[in-house]
DNA sequence: AATGTTTTTGAATACGTATGCAAGCGATTT
DNA sequence: AAATCGCTTGCATACGTATTCAAAAACATT
């Protein structure tokens, strides 16, 4: 009922002028320490706090970080938007929600949050055209991927270290006695699934191999489900003895397929590396092997990358890599020693 | 590099006034539709889009929702994220994310989303206290309660129908033969898992019949394991054949300590029926028996309300309820015909 | 041709805040 | 006592837009 106070109420309930109360509100601003809490008394009293898009007028700063993702489905984005939320929450930042479909076109998004003076975005389960990052340059917004790269040098990107991490995953496979390894790939145009892709090939071919065989199962549990039943349909005389699947989220799917539809054991008779280390994969029904992307350490770094780029105008772009590192459970099997 | 374009800056380059600039994005407003062209082509041209900051402060509409969450760990709180997000998007709004945590306070978080001058907000896996919403009232915010009710009458709640989908277990659970059936509950103080727990009981009552016992997950894995390990300890001789979890984030933890930490069976040993029919639950490794909660009609109506508290300053609050139904998987056994 | 009626337009203003500037003031130095 | 300094304060203005009001233009009616 009662409208919201503004700076001038107050200033008139404290008996000094609005400039004072916007002074008393502004860290590091040169007022006297009793008359600061004088004010502070009187708003508090009024129920007063500083508008927002009011103060962001004058400033040109938001206080709005704005994310853009394609899906929610895979455990690892809520999880990443949770923990990056927070820390931008405890930091001043607040996050505003974009979601792409594939229908409207990169350029109506751009145009949509541009409208909300954003101080910077992040991508996240979304790959971004080029265009994209021309407007968003051009107006002075930084653009930071998260768990996505491009080869467009002027935006900074925080991804794990997907390349090394699909030769780790060549690797740990060769050594357990694996002949016969394939891939099910994640969306085929982002970077992430690329690297990954190019990593176990380059793996690979370190020990003299190559890859059995490939299906791209585009992040999604379905499409994940149909690449195993066609590597393993019935007129397939030799099948894989390992999977290497791009998501942890495609992998619980792969696993169940395996399982349930096709009657073959995990890992007896495929094994099944995933990629993330997603906490459903550590839930004793599925005890998933998995490459980890330490998602505390992405979170971290995100942070830390955008508040450089918002606060210090011209901080060169990055490209940060996290290490990722084997966990290893249960749906890999050492087939050396049968 | 460049700024900005503003409502002036398009203003000349159309050789008109700002206020037709104004006007012409502003839909059903008296314009020449040859001049709104010719602004629009201009704007284009220039990158113009109004400036959402300074026309709230005009309006006082931001075209901002706020959201409130606890966690996002359960897979149906990231699903409504993004359903009602999409939604809302659609519709010319967005969603401003804030995250409580136990130690900050209520009226913290309430202050500092009021300063984004958003114009309703929306509650999810986060109870309110009664200083909230009066907070909220007196500013004219609406307040929308998802999956959780309040006493108070001057909120608007959207929950599935908790009570009788209480009691549709129990009578579930009594039909097929159990005879000891126990209860895992959510977070205590939640209203959602009061109305489940008191549709049990009344259900169970109605066969002469109580519940076997009773334990605390807390909505979250790590309390459900414990409270099913306490359930099933070796002191007890007379155990459950029956576990309602109030949801099913943590019926998969549940089920997971039944399976591989007590060795039992599931349904065979202890039939487990879980609450939210989240994706995961279809996975053939769960196939969990549940309540379902349709997501899409408690997406749907909710988006309904807030706009309508939105556009209706004195429409009154309501208190909607989405009827629930038995989901059956392979979870739940018929004792019956043993 | 003169009048009335509707539509389109621009000038001016308000929204709530931050900030440059100059004035006020008490304390310190010469 | 005068001059200087540092701190605190208020005035005035700017940010980018929507909107009221009155003027102007277009059109319709007699």
């Amino acid at each position: 009922m009662n409208k919201k106070p503004s700076s001038v109420d107050v200033a008139k309930a404290a008996g000094v002028s609005q400039s004072m109360v916007s002074r008393a509100f502004t860290p590091g601003s040169s007022i006297n320490p009793e008359k600061r809490e004088l004010i502070f008394s009187k708003a508090k009293e009024l129920g007063y706090r500083p508008n927002i898009m009011a103060r962001s007028m004058i400033t040109k700063k938001s206080k709005i970080i704005g994310f853009v993702f394609g899906y929610l489905e895979n455990q690892y984005y809520p999880l990443a938007l949770e923990k990056l939320s927070r820390e931008f929450q405890s930091k001043g930042y607040h996050s505003l929600m974009f979601f792409s479909d594939h229908q409207s076109s990169a350029d109506e998004i751009v145009q949509e949050f541009l409208q909300y003076q954003i101080d910077a975005v992040i991508l996240a389960s979304v790959s971004l055209s080029p265009d994209w990052i021309e407007a968003c340059h051009s107006l002075s917004v930084p653009v930071v991927l998260f768990n996505r790269a491009i080869e467009a040098d002027d935006v900074t990107s925080v991804t794990s270290a997907n390349y090394e991490g699909g030769k780790k995953v060549a690797n740990y496979l060769v050594k357990t006695g694996h002949k016969r390894i394939s891939y099910i790939s994640g969306f085929v145009e982002s970077s992430t699934n690329k690297d990954r892709e190019r990593g176990l090939i380059d793996g690979l071919k370190e020990h003299q191999m190559t890859l059995f065989s490939i299906e791209s199962g585009n992040y999604n549990q379905k499409q994940a489900r149909e690449a195993t039943l066609s590597m393993f349909t019935a007129d397939k005389v030799i099948t894989p003895d390992a999977l290497f699947v791009a998501s942890d989220h495609m992998a619980f799917a792969v696993i169940d397929t395996l399982k349930y539809e096709l009657g073959l054991k995990v890992p007896d008779d495929v094994s099944v590396i995933g990629y993330d280390d997603v906490p459903l994969g550590s839930a004793p029904s599925y005890n998933l092997t998995t490459m980890s992307q330490p998602i505390d350490d992405m979170v971290a770094l995100t942070v830390k990358a955008v508040l450089n780029r918002i606060e210090q105008p011209n901080h060169p772009p990055e490209r940060i890599e996290i290490p990722s590192h084997l966990v290893q459970r249960k749906t890999v099997k050492d087939r050396n020693h049968p």
